[in-house]
DNA sequence: TCTTTAATTATCATTAAATGATAAATTTTA
DNA sequence: TAAAATTTATCATTTAATGATAATTAAAGA
């Protein structure tokens, strides 16, 4: 354990099942001695990226609450598309959770959503969450756009259960990728439909996805021309924001001094 | 530079104002090699820490996205206070910000906030952002309920126009203590006025304040008894749920395995 | 396209810091 | 108040970070 990994993977001893942990937990966890952990709580406690809590346990520090507000002011898939989410969901023809999503590691998670006012059930997608690579809309729209070795690599990652799901899972896609977009039903949570388009950007490497989450009670045929035509100018629009963020980067770093 | 800071220096050069630097930015900022820059980016490219944006710059990666939302579960303030603020909104007798704060480190941060529908202005407070210690309400609601040494040294972290300001601003607290909420007027945004009360909870550390900011053109000294005893019950009410989840946690970790 | 420049990675001797066993101090619990 | 648990301090040893330089790769210009 050296350089920055020693660091995160203290923090990565933090999630949802388990929200504090005390050294000597730690210490058996990492199977690192206790004075090794205390120095290096210690440093962290000072950063703010942990904090102590009641009865010796240590919990995520304020740190990344402040540096969650920088990223959304300054990562091109959030800034270009926020905005829009709450306007796609006003001209979908049915309650909606509308999702931004990317790459994150072997994994897809949600950047940005926007729930309209009455959507009752709760959606695995959550700002920040997890989710898996495979399953779901929003997965399979940032998937599709990738090909060749890194298909490859993503893909192993998973486990299939079956070689067979493995290839109508790639065949799928292949499909998906001359429609244009994905729909998937209660692959990721039971009663609810995703539909989904892709979001990318090579100059900024962004490989992403823009979707729509209904309750499957709620979907009606005759909805799905809507759904699509909506995604898809949205994903459009988008994707010609986070073109325009790009270009103001470029000038603002390229002004004279 | 050793240990976490190494790492910190580097995550604190981005911000609103910038935010993305390339290594040489970096190199020449923190008088380091570029070939050390180099190596540290790197490390935090792969953690997610950062992520490499177009031309050569970087900017901060989604790894916080993801640890905000761990926050967001675990932080006993915004787990117990969250779920009131869209209430205590819809509760007051015209549109408002609502938010609840602590500290951070000499500043005072924003961390939970619900904005009624059709407030209008933008009010400084914001999720993330750190604000000054001694101005609005927001914050006096925090620091007046420090005392002794601890106050001093916040209070001299501050830079004060004068002796006579310094004094006065220590004996508003006083008032303000013994009242049992504050009340400012365009502090920190000019045509914004704040109330807010003390949340504490001396066996987690807590040192926090509930508040509610208006536009001063909405308010009549008739919504001041209102607004008051909103806060009041609603402060109080955080409170009680902070020690529920409190002891949660205790019996959560004393289980038996 | 080729050329030049800039960006990034690799190497490695030197320097500096992290480690972890232990002891001491502090805080919490019984 | 005593005992136990937590946290800090110390320091010889181990290990990793540093930064100058060279090599490679990618981007920008001609």
């Amino acid at each position: 354990m050296s350089g920055f990994q020693r660091y995160k993977k203290i923090l990565d001893l933090f999630s949802e099942d388990r929200i504090s942990w005390t050294v000597s937990e730690i210490s058996n966890e990492l199977k690192t001695p206790s004075s090794t952990i205390y120095r290096i709580v210690r440093e962290m406690v000072v950063a703010e990226f942990l904090e102590s809590a009641a009865g010796s346990y240590f919990r995520l520090g304020p740190a990344f609450i402040k540096y969650n507000r920088t990223i959304n002011l300054s990562d091109p898939l959030i800034r270009a598309g926020q905005p829009f989410l709450e306007k796609l969901a006003s001209e979908n023809p049915i309650v909606s959770v509308n999702v931004l999503a990317r790459l994150y590691g072997n994994k897809v998670m949600c950047v940005a959503d926007y729930k309209s006012p009455f959507f009752k059930n709760n959606t695995s997608y959550q700002k920040g969450k997890l989710m898996p690579l495979i399953y779901g809309a929003t997965s399979r729209a940032i998937i599709m756009q990738i090909t060749g070795r890194r298909l490859d690599e993503l893909i192993n990652s998973e486990k299939f259960f079956s070689v067979d799901e493995k290839n109508s899972f790639l065949e799928g896609l292949k499909v998906d990728r001359k429609k244009g977009y994905c729909f998937t039903q209660g692959q990721v949570d039971k009663g609810l439909i995703g539909f989904a388009v892709s979001i990318s950007n090579k100059k900024l490497g962004i490989e992403a996805s823009l979707s729509s989450i209904f309750n499957s009670s709620d979907f009606l045929l005759e909805h799905e021309p809507i759904i699509y035509a909506n995604l898809t100018s949205y994903g459009l629009l988008v994707e010609k924001y986070i073109n325009e963020i790009f270009n103001d980067i470029q000038n603002y770093h390229h002004k004279p001094n």
